[in-house]
DNA sequence: CCAAAAGTGTTTATGATACACCCATGT
DNA sequence: ACATGGGTGTATCATAAACACTTTTGG
């Protein structure tokens, strides 16, 4: 139709990367590459965007393919569009980053991916193209947003304990809480109730169970409150 | 090369939402269109980028192109790529908001703008595509981020007077500030220095004009303090 | 000398930090 | 009974908020 319509294009890709908390470490996700370039090298999971398909769809897909992943807490965190950043052409990158409640989950390669697995985030392997740039990118902002955004509770399961939801906190953010200002203070925001349940089985005190009321959240965001530290 | 190499391709395109204090309000520049799709609707400026040119670039080629603006403070904002979003097929785009310190800069429509203007950003006209999502999406980001970034002082001249940061922020963000309170903690942040020069040829006191210093500002960073309110 | 904005300290209230002991459960 | 983490309150300190007058300049 107009001439800008037939302007020359550059391929479009998501990339994602995921966080979970597995062995008391803040963990990422990374699957194996099954095809060139970069045949063999670490990378993270994504892929090309169909024609008609929306950008976070796509994201979600090529994150399920690769490694079995669904229904996460997913956000866009940048594009990248470097023009030297693809030896294959010009490839421009939508990057996602996704919070996954493991720790139960289990992650299965499959797709172009020859094999998926967590690692501490401070000790990644060699990434192919910008990947490291990218995960830097996320952790990043994974660090500053859960101080004022409701992130942590993407981390754990449904239920959880008030000591759980510390030490995430705390494995994030890299430094220790005192206990008793931490309950106080995230017990005052209002937006977590106690489910009345606890949980057995410990050799030790049954400690309660709270979950995270989003509904209550909304409501307390629009009257404008602040989360946090 | 290899199958994916000729997956399907979106057209990729870069929009700007520019920002500054005219007439004591915060305002948005919009561009008329000189072009179908939209022809004669007011539109964020941009357009489509080129092979082997950086998405940063092809969003400050654009905003120059269209309305005589350059070297201004820009950072990616989102990518907007929902399939229905131009009526030409699949476009996604990659938005980016600038700061401009007016005032006195004169913006002049060029290209395939037919016009260029500043709009309040609470009274927008109709807008093309979906810009008026994207305007909200940037007006957002600048209401949150200028009270932890020091984004305020790309919407002044180098040199400026407390009087005038004060009102700035009072714009952005809507509510009035203490005077004594400002200085106080603007000061004691560190990065702004006394120029030494005053403000001659006002009908009062002359004020003293101040800079931010930069440098001094990510030293500051570097060594882990909060900016701000 | 009048108008108009610049500049300046102190008091009060609020929120953040530091800190130690008893309780409940499983083995 | 003992080991292990769960659960709780207060006193102090630091930061934020409220508040009014004097000074300088141009007209």
């Amino acid at each position: 139709m107009s001439p800008t319509y037939e302007h020359p294009r550059p391929a479009l890709t998501v990339d994602c990367v995921v966080f979970a908390i597995v062995e008391e470490q803040l963990k990422g996700l990374l699957i194996r590459r099954a095809q060139a370039p970069f045949i063999d090298a670490w990378a993270l999971p994504g892929g090309f965007v169909d024609m008609g398909e929306d950008l976070e769809a796509a994201a979600r897909r090529e994150l399920e393919e690769e490694t079995g992943l669904a229904d996460l807490f997913l956000e866009q965190l940048y594009t990248f569009g470097s023009p030297a950043r693809d030896p294959r052409g010009r490839v421009v990158s939508v990057a996602y980053y996704a919070l996954a409640d493991l720790a139960g989950r289990q992650v299965s390669a499959a797709s172009d991916a020859a094999a998926a697995d967590w690692f501490a985030v401070d000790a990644l392997p060699e990434l192919a193209f910008d990947h490291a740039e990218i995960f830097a990118c996320a952790l990043e902002r994974l660090r500053g947003k859960v101080r004022y955004a409701p992130l942590g509770f993407e981390l754990l399961p449904g239920q959880f304990t008030l000591t759980q939801l510390q030490r995430l906190y705390e494995i994030i953010l890299g430094r220790e809480l005192d206990k008793r200002n931490f309950r106080r203070k995230i017990l005052a925001l209002g937006p977590l109730v106690d489910t009345g349940r606890t949980q057995r089985g410990l050799a030790h005190r049954a400690p309660r169970l709270y979950r995270f009321d989003r509904r209550r959240y909304r409501q307390l965001e629009r009257d404008g409150f602040n989360f946090w530290l």
